[in-house]
DNA sequence: TTGCTAAACGGAGAGTGCCTCCGTATTGTT
DNA sequence: AACAATACGGAGGCACTCTCCGTTTAGCAA
């Protein structure tokens, strides 16, 4: 990749992230590009969908996913807390942008989708926490990670979606997390 | 309202509930009048917004929301599949077409949306059959109805962005179901 | 019927976003 | 310095939204 190639695009990824999280995942490529300083084919080559784009700009954060699956596994205290503990985290973590948790969680499951890896990572995640809870024999039968993810997802969707805060968030984290629990 | 106007805004909700189930709800609005021999103006006269017509082409099937929680009240058989059994309905029927469950779950509990109507008339229901359990010692507490309407909402959500199918659904109703009964 | 007025129509067109094409510029190599 | 190869960028085509306003029509009254 060419010197200049490389510059654009970083600066493409760094001015999305900030105007998406202005302006949401739906805002104008045509104005990321004129902030980033470059012209709409230069955009649309490195990104030839918006999916492209979001992609790139969730990587870093999406890494942050498996270290905070770590955590909510050395967690001290009930199962149930550490359900919840980690289900609020996930939250967060899909919830940087608006539209984020529509997007990873309707793709999760789709092995054609451009951002599949990042579901992957996430539903890995949501493996890891479920598998230390059935080591522990609290956990119901037949749960699968992506029935967690989407349920969860569903969750982040809607408080997405309706600016919901965190009080009004966990009552419904407490109701998936009781269904899931023995 | 003058014959014509009445004419056009029928025919125009006729031929917008046709589109929106070919192309889904964000179909092109000029694409509807056009299709009902209207210029875009009188479209938007009678429909200021995309969310008035969706509103006025909901009508007819959420007036069957309080007759299906009323069938619904009416099964005999165990709390658990009382609630699944409605929820499964429920899912069905604001899932009439794409979009339709993150539009209605979303305007749960805004007060200014222009669908809040719809949105009352679905959490009523589910307040309902809420009511029904509490009555039978079976739900547990601090449980509302808004609350379940998003819940159940988000997973319809998910599983109308995601094309799934009533076997992939069932199971995270169930877990809902679960969480919500003693 | 005819005439009148309020109501309603409809389509041209401005504004905006998406995305492509291709002439121009830059990079890195020989 | 010359030359590919690579990348740039913006003009412009297409699609959609929404408005404005000149034209048409319904309904009523004489």
């Amino acid at each position: 990749m060419r010197a200049d190639a490389r510059r654009n695009y970083d600066r493409i990824v760094e001015v999305a992230r900030e105007v998406f999280r202005e302006q949401g995942y739906d805002a104008s490529l045509d104005e990321v590009a004129k902030r980033a300083g470059v012209g709409p084919g230069t955009l649309y080559r490195h990104f030839p969908t918006r999916e492209n784009l979001l992609d790139a700009i969730m990587q870093s954060w999406v890494d942050r996913v498996t270290e905070t699956a770590d955590k909510a596994l050395a967690f001290e205290g009930s199962d149930r807390d550490l359900l919840l503990n980690w289900f609020e985290q996930y939250v967060a973590l899909i919830s940087q942008h608006k539209g984020g948790p529509a997007k990873l969680t309707s793709a999760m499951g789709d092995p054609s989708s451009p951002i599949r890896t990042k579901c992957q990572v996430l539903s890995e995640s949501n493996g890891r926490v479920l598998d230390e809870l059935r080591a522990h024999g609290s956990l119901r039968e037949s749960v699968d990670a992506i029935q967690v993810s989407r349920l969860v997802g569903g969750v982040a969707t809607i408080a997405d979606n309706s600016d919901l805060d965190v009080a009004q968030v966990r009552p419904m984290l407490e109701v998936i997390a009781d269904g899931l629990l023995t």
